[in-house]
DNA sequence: AAAACAATTTTGGGCAAGCAAAGTTAATTG
DNA sequence: CAATTAACTTTGCTTGCCCAAAATTGTTTT
């Protein structure tokens, strides 16, 4: 059995993972994404790696085996079933339930877990839009655009949001921009790198402005 | 904040407390509750000491100061209600929710503990009949007679349970002996040292015959 | 090509928990 | 009382995980 220390490094590696699946997830980045130093990271690794769930190459970086990249999946499977429970039966805000599912991902037994599936009538989809994998492990791929490159004036509706910071997630709310949400583009103002988006929020229709940056944090599906 | 592993010794010190409140717990019973060896178990002790959570006197034993009596309750606390949840909102069976909980317990923030207790509408006790110390850290105390000492032939209900193996609980299922049970004593052996049981399973009348040392672990209330 | 820089790895050390086995103490027994 | 025994404590060691700071390496810049 992996520790809770192992499954949150594999779980990492893979959520940081670079888009080119050829090239590997530098420690730096590693580090950063598991909250330790450097030297901790790389030690870490050289661990990891002795038990074949990843790939090490030294001044590299690491990627996950398939083994890992099951393990990975398991974890966040289990991450993201939590958190779609805490939401729909426990009631908690999306806002709080991240935070929440980091320490229980690592305690729920495959029973309990294969309950909270049952309950939840096996959700494809936990609260902010992230793809739950299957008992399997396997990761149902939806590609969708962003409010960044999604066509202008057409309704679309909000499908993931990139970003698990309970302070970003109250703001969201606030703005009525949750997953599920009606919305179209307006306009983009290149030079002000601002993007303004109409929403429907209770009821009327509403103008919201936001950055390039921001804007790129929410996936859309034409409707 | 203590550790997961303080707060099980806490709660064990707690549980495995002698009768007389003057008694100190011994290392070896704790140890033995704990599952460590003895040296690991005095070690910690001293170290939990040091936070001023327990009395320790060499070769006497462990009591719990009211700081660390407070820390027990709020894990078994956390313990009881998970419990309940697993069993009321989750569906899992009785048997298996003791070990789920063990590891939940030390990872339920106060907030989610919050919500569980207002969904399960501020219960008295977990599937076990044990009693859920209050969020001040208050256990209602319920003085009842086992099984082994309540009046013959009179008609009680079965209270509580104090055995948290699946194997046994499965057994008390299967018998119908659970928490709410009516069951009245019909007789006693004293030479056989075994009790005889009538209980209403499915409807009908049964009788049924436990040891002396199975009887004591049911609590019951006279109707 | 040399120097400077950024990223990474190595080294040395710390803390929390655990075990095994040796040493101590206190109670029990002959 | 002396000897034995059972319970407990101490000692020495291990593992997992972490950090700070020094050393290394690969890549830019000058
Ligand atoms: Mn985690
Ligand atoms: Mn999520
Ligand atoms: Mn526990
Ligand atoms: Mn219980």
């Amino acid at each position: 059995m992996a520790s809770r220390t192992i499954e949150n490094y594999l779980k990492q590696i893979y959520l940081s993972r670079p888009a080119d699946e050829t090239q590997w997830l530098t420690m730096g980045k590693l580090s950063m994404a598991v909250g330790v130093t450097p030297g901790t990271a790389t030690s870490m690794v050289r661990a990891i790696s002795d038990a074949h769930l990843v790939e090490y190459e030294p001044r590299a970086g690491v990627r996950l085996t398939p083994a890992g990249e099951q393990l990975a999946l398991h974890v966040l499977r289990r991450h993201r079933l939590i958190e779609l429970l805490l939401v729909k039966v426990l009631g908690l805000d999306w806002s709080e339930v991240h935070a929440e599912a980091e320490e229980l991902e690592h305690v729920v037994s495959d029973r309990l877990l294969a309950r909270i599936d049952e309950i939840l009538h096996h959700p494809a989809f936990d609260p902010h839009g992230d793809p739950i994998p299957t008992a399997g492990g396997v990761v149902r791929r939806q590609d969708c655009c962003t409010v960044l490159d999604c066509p202008l004036d057409s309704p679309t509706r909000i499908a993931r949001i990139l970003d698990q910071s309970a302070e970003f997630l109250q703001y969201v709310n606030v703005c009525g921009l949750l997953p599920g949400a009606e919305i179209s583009v307006a306009s983009r103002n290149h030079q002000a790198q601002t993007v303004e988006v109409m929403v429907i929020k209770s009821g009327e229709k509403q103008a919201l402005t936001l950055s390039f940056a921001v804007a790129e944090k929410f996936f859309v599906q034409t409707t």
